[in-house]
DNA sequence: AACCTAAATGATAATTATTTTCATTTAGAT
DNA sequence: ATCTAAATGAAAATAATTATCATTTAGGTT
């Protein structure tokens, strides 16, 4: 018997991969976050509803997703990496992240975004050039204390 | 019989730290690179002169440069840190990174860095007021593909 | 110059994040 | 219902980093 797919698994198909319970899920749990989490975080949420399902396959299905870029991969240096639905598949709008390097809690921003890309491109654009550099995207955060942790 | 201490171990006493070999190399390769260097590579360089030295005095010594704010600890997403001498130590000046993600390069660029300080520190007062949050540095970086892989 | 003690070190084991391997299962085309 | 490449799970392997602990050493003191 054929297992119902949704939006997600459609997308799936329609990039060539096959549909299935796993990638569903992380998928799902993905869009409906805030946060930015770790392949372990995402894992033992999987495990609720499919428990059967491991952590390898986590960790494969995250690497697909980022490789379609239907995923971004983020890295704040904690020696770990951290995904969220990158900007084009997500409800939520382009922003950067402050960090908090004491308790680890990650803001979002989307303020001063539009001047911020708007300076990035055309940095980026001359960069680019000055040293013949494809660059395909860029990366800022802002590293500091949080209000709880002053 | 007492060891000679060179500049590194005199700033070393400074700061209350003893002078070792150890820390005073650690420092010596890190102030004669232009590399962005990972404990490993560090060790490495650390062991044709005083190949008795290991690779957990190196993360240690790295460490405690990183907390004397002498070392910044940068992270470009390969799942490994890298070190450099921080600005105010280095001959080097206030730089941002080009990443090949590709084979690995990494660029320091310092164009239009004057303009991006000032932009990054205009956009920081005002996120630290908004979130309430103590902003102690910023990290940029651009990722791409460099011209020998395009 | 010998002595002392906290600080630093080296060797080793332990941890944590991630990747590989390989035998088994399953999605989805036929 | 059948078939096969793709996907998976369990387990082992690898890589980066950190912790443990007995030994050594820097550098102040005598």
């Amino acid at each position: 018997m054929k297992r119902e797919c949704g939006r997600w698994g459609y997308r799936l198909r329609g990039f060539g991969y096959k549909c299935t319970p796993g990638r569903e899920l992380i998928l799902e749990i993905l869009e409906s976050t805030d946060e930015h989490l770790s392949p372990e975080e995402i894992y033992s949420k999987v495990s609720i509803e499919h428990p059967e399902i491991g952590l390898t396959t986590v960790y494969r299905t995250l690497d697909m997703l980022v490789n379609l870029g239907v995923v971004s991969k983020l890295d704040f240096g904690e020696g770990k990496s951290r995904y969220e639905l990158s900007e084009h598949h997500s409800h939520k709008k382009h922003h950067h992240h402050l960090v908090c390097n004491k308790c680890g809690k990650i803001i979002d921003y989307s303020d001063f975004i539009n001047e911020e890309i708007e300076f990035l491109n055309k940095i980026e654009s001359k960069l680019g050039k000055k040293y013949n550099f494809k660059i395909s995207s860029h990366f800022i955060k802002f590293d500091g204390m949080c209000n709880d942790c002053i």
